[in-house]
DNA sequence: ATAAACTTTCATAATATTTTGAAAGTTCAA
DNA sequence: TTGAACTTTCAAAATATTATGAAAGTTTAT
């Protein structure tokens, strides 16, 4: 795809501030990558384009697509595979929103209550229980809140949100 | 401290929780301990209960307290110096959300200013220009959403937010 | 000034994550 | 079937991150 300087800079700073997010750089990239590519792109181009392996690029595509921001694309009369991310940048925020929650809060929340109720067996530290009980309230209202956010559509989100943010 | 069950599951749990979130796993860990711990723990406290060595502690430590979530505890009569985790889990969301907004999104917005300004000059390409533009204006007002988060006080957040978000 | 009590640093070691690329697997046209 | 065009896998290598602990630095009481 012959990347000018300013992509170049581009798909270096989302790799970047994915690391501090916990997301590979790589798949972080290869996510740059295709936000900025009108057209979907195969592996090998992906492969050139970033200058890492075939393996590399596999599994980073895979995984982007489990978290739903990046689609498979098949063109009619050619056996390779494209992919393409998904373009609307509210969606993508959402998609991942959504799971992330799925993935991390849910299980956290889990754990809380079985905490809270082996806690109420063995008579555990009261602070400990107070502790727990504040995390798992603020939890579920996050959960909540996610909840409400994911289900609304994408405009809604800097609609009526900002705007209730805003005039606060 | 002598850490029960409950209180190493949830020690574990905070940690895995942190690393997928890009902090590491003893930070994370060190503050779960001083969270549910209900008085102030010293280097040496924090070293046995967790099993890790000083330099590792020091650099955690000092790491949680650049983020505005441990305080540092000067008892009198004592050389020592020990250290507590904020307790309020409304604002310490608040000040992870405060820290992740200075350190992260302020670079990336101020980068993308960068590029289109670049862009300007050399006519990147087109559909180049849209996609950075349109993360920009995301981006934007996720930053302003922040902002009003987390200039506003902390009940604010499960209050008032929270109804706005399930009478929707 | 001294030394004990403590904190910080940082080179090295240990561990964890990411990447590679060749081999194995799959699909499909002929 | 076959084999060419592609995708997937995975053990080994490369890289990056984190942890250690002894040495250096600092503070404070005497």
């Amino acid at each position: 795809m012959e990347l000018n300087e300013a992509q170049q800079k581009f798909i270096s700073a989302w790799g970047a501030i994915g690391t501090q997010w916990g997301i590979n750089r790589t798949m972080a990239q290869i996510h740059a990558l295709l936000l900025i590519s009108e057209k979907s792109l195969s592996a090998e181009d992906i492969m050139s384009d970033l200058n890492i392996s075939r393996g590399n690029v596999n599994m980073n595509v895979r995984e982007l697509m489990s978290w739903g921001i990046v689609h498979k694309v098949l063109k009619f009369g050619e056996r390779k595979e494209f992919f393409t991310a998904e373009k609307d940048i509210y969606k993508t925020a959402i998609q991942i929103l959504k799971e992330r929650r799925k993935r991390e809060l849910v299980p956290v929340l889990n754990l809380l209550s079985e905490l809270e109720s082996q806690n109420i067996d063995k008579g555990g530290g009261e602070y400990f229980k107070k502790v727990v009980g504040d995390i798992h309230q603020f939890g579920d209202s996050a959960n909540k809140m996610l909840d409400k956010m994911v289900k609304a559509d994408e405009h809604w989100f800097t609609g009526s949100l900002m705007k209730f943010l805003v005039k606060k």
